[in-house]
DNA sequence: TTTTGAAGTCTCTCC
DNA sequence: GACTTCAAAA
């Protein structure tokens, strides 16, 4: 998707790709872009407003090194998406042709997993080490916590996810323990030693289990830049130019993975807005951004501020937002598309009304020809979009929702895939616990019991049957053992029928499913999905590794294959949402609680990132922006129903005179759902009476 | 002793 | 809706 209106300014596929000193297609760049995209002998950073044509300029310049002489595969490209990625890729390939495509890219964790699986191996990591995700390393967290055995005696003892995730800040801001404690979990402090020593533990179990985290990918990536000159030299030797974008969400170790690669020859770019760092709870630092400069001797800096995305009175709206926030870098936005109608403030009676609202404005646009793909419904958190997807459905709108990572957390699917993983690392106990707590007969100590056998038998692929099951357990031990053999008989090492293994795994699985659940359909059509997805993949290991790192962005996504072409609307998280535009954009729930979150006010810097989340959020539209609010936000999920009633604190009188104020009307809503009526009527009384209780 | 079901608690963002 | 905790059942 261009950057720029396409009203205004031919597609980049327009323009033909020539190869002379000064490429045509720099032509359709201002002069700060194409200073971007053009720069050469210094490292570069670039600061680029929200829709000033950031990544045009990134593609533009990998365009014109490409033209200039570099080979496409000597180009390291970092984002922060797979998404991004391939869009960057795409629209280069348009512009070079077909070259283009073979430019190096990914996400940092992705770029790392695979120099691991090549050069790990020279530096003592075992190349099939297996990728855990995040609940997965929680998981084997909680093994240690519970052999260390004080979680039993304290009941204030940090949680597994706690634990996690002190230990992922330990290591992405290379904060110590001690220090991490006391400023975010000083009720911890007492346990600093004994959560040391789950450390250890953990980090001992990921090295028996050949497992590898998230954080160790970055970290070892690291390490051999930083520690095994010879590799050092092969890994930074594989590129001439270093390109990431959304620099402002890198974190300190990334930064120092960049050193490595390119501190020797500054060959380097780097493209960030301070004013959308959303990542810090990752342990993303704006500082990344400001001490570039000085990391980099010598950096060029380019600034852009043109934008070109948005209307003046959606721009005035949200420099205003972003005016606010107590630290600021970049300046103000200027835009050229001067005219639009002024961003909507929309006041619901209640969620309810909310919902109609944003259904019924999405038609009604739609039938004056904005495509649906066209419009996108933003919020801050996955939940908050339940009442309007089943609205959605019920209209039959289609929409893909994005951010969140439920599919691969849905318990079913993690059942599933725990089956591919023992079969791939047969010492992985933490998918072997969750495996044998399914089966009917196998709790707690029957399944520690059984893990410890395997244990002690080396982990040999016969251990399991060997395993002497107490009397309720030898159905559930035999029907598993005979699974286990089904599977392991195909298993020849080039196996790529990773959808048969599911499907061998659901002729077990699914009657679990069918017993637990009382509408299994819903689960059972994600395994379908499960199925379909793992057959694109050529082997087991490629299939495991890829859904870590790449997880797919929704259900609908997966169902539909080939979306880009379809007309659907989407749904997305605020952060989902970066880096992407549309027409119309509604960002509902801008309620205080909801939008800052409850749980990020009274830290002044954690408020300081939803503000700077509202701005990524109301920047993402062209020309229609509808903010709503309901008046009345019960959190009906649980008994003590608490109502938030306010409107974001972001939006100030100063941002709503930008603003125009929409009340809804009572006209829709039928008088007796707001106040029923007293009636003499008493339910129980009737029922009683009608079953002679 | 171990499993299982019921009741109670809390729910963010992502590689 | 998923996870923990606690008590009853096997």
């Amino acid at each position: 998707m261009p950057d720029v209106p396409r009203v205004y300014h031919p597609r980049d596929r327009d323009i033909p790709a020539r190869s002379e000193h000064a490429p045509d297609h720099l032509d359709g760049l201002n002069p700060e872009q194409r200073a971007g995209a053009t720069a050469m002998g210094s490292p570069l950073l670039i600061v680029a407003g929200a829709g000033t044509g950031k990544t045009r300029t990134l593609v533009h310049r990998v365009a014109y090194l490409i033209e200039s002489g570099t080979r496409p595969e000597r180009i390291l490209l970092l984002t922060f998406t797979r998404r991004a990625a391939q869009e960057m890729l795409s629209r280069v390939e348009r512009l070079v042709g077909a070259q283009g495509r073979h430019v190096q890219g990914g996400t940092f964790h992705g770029t790392a997993h695979r120099l691991l699986r090549t050069f790990g191996p020279a530096a003592g990591l075992a190349s099939d080490f297996s990728i855990m995700d995040q609940a997965d390393a929680e998981d084997l967290m909680q093994v240690g916590r519970a052999h260390s055995g004080v979680a039993a005696k304290n009941k204030r003892f940090p949680k597994k996810e706690t634990l996690h995730y002190l230990y992922s800040r330990h290591v992405n801001t290379e904060k110590s323990l001690h220090h991490l404690l006391h400023e975010e979990y000083p009720n911890f402090v007492e346990y600093e030693e004994e959560i040391a020593k789950i450390w250890a533990d953990y980090t001992g179990r990921k090295s028996d289990r050949n497992l590898v985290d998230y954080d160790d990918l970055l970290l070892f990536w690291t390490l051999l830049l930083e520690q095994a000159p010879d590799l050092a030299a092969r890994i930074s030797g594989l590129w001439d130019h270093v390109l990431v974008d959304e620099y402002q969400d890198t974190n300190a170790l990334q930064s120092r993975i960049l050193r490595g690669l390119a501190g020797a020859h500054g060959r380097i770019t780097v493209v960030g807005d301070d004013a959308q760092s959303i990542y810090a709870f990752r342990g993303a630092t704006i500082r990344n951004i400001l001490d570039f400069p000085g990391q980099f001797p010598g950096t060029r800096v380019v600034t852009l501020e043109q934008n070109y995305r948005s209307t003046a009175p959606i721009l005035e709206c949200t420099n205003t937002l972003i005016s606010r926030a107590r630290e600021r870098y970049t300046k103000e936005l200027r835009t050229a598309r001067e005219g639009g109608e002024k961003p909507w403030l929309v006041a619901a009676r209640d969620e309810a009304q909310q919902t109609r609202f944003v259904a019924d404005r999405i038609l009604e646009l739609h039938e004056e020809g904005i495509p649906l793909r066209e419009m996108a419904v933003l919020f801050r958190a996955g939940y908050m979009s339940a009442d309007l997807e089943i609205e959605l459905a019920r209209r039959k709108i289609p929409f893909d929702k994005w951010g969140g990572l439920r599919f691969l957390e849905a318990a079913h699917v993690k059942d599933v895939l725990a089956f591919l993983r023992i079969l791939e690392n047969p010492r992985d106990e933490v998918s072997w616990y969750r495996i044998l707590m399914l089966m009917p007969g196998i709790g707690e100590q029957t399944a520690r019991a059984a893990i410890g056998s395997m244990a002690d038998m080396a982990w040999t692929s016969g251990a399991f049957g060997r395993f002497a099951p107490p009397p309720r357990a030898r159905n559930a031990h035999a029907s598993l053992v005979q699974l286990l053999e089904l599977l392991r008989v195909g298993a020849a090492p080039d196996d790529s029928q990773v959808s048969r293994d599911i499907a061998r795994v659901r002729q077990m699985y699914d009657s679990l499913l069918r017993e637990k659940y009382d509408r299994p359909e819903p689960r059972l059509a994600d395994l379908d999905q499960l199925q379909v997805i793992a057959a694109g993949y050529p082997s087991r290991q490629a299939f495991l590794s890829a859904i870590a790192l790449e997880p797919p962005s929704g259900t609908q996504d997966l169902a539909s294959g080939a979306d880009e072409e379809d007309d659907v609307l989407v749904l997305s998280t605020a952060h989902s949402a970066k880096g992407r535009e549309w027409d119309v954009v509604f960002l509902i729930w801008a309620v205080d609680g909801y939008f800052p979150m409850a749980r990020a006010l009274g830290d002044a810097d954690e408020e300081e990132e939803e503000r700077r989340l509202m701005y990524v959020a109301t920047t993402r539209a062209r020309n229609h922006l509808f903010v709503t609010y309901p008046l009345q936000a019960y959190n009906t999920r649980r008994g003590a129903d608490y109502t938030l009633d306010q409107l974001s604190r972001f939006l100030d009188r100063g941002v709503r005179d930008t603003m125009e104020r929409v009340a809804l009307g009572e006209n829709d809503v039928p008088a007796a759902e707001l106040a029923p009526p007293p009636t003499t009527v008493d339910l129980r009384a009737l029922l009683r009476g009608r079953f002679g209780a």
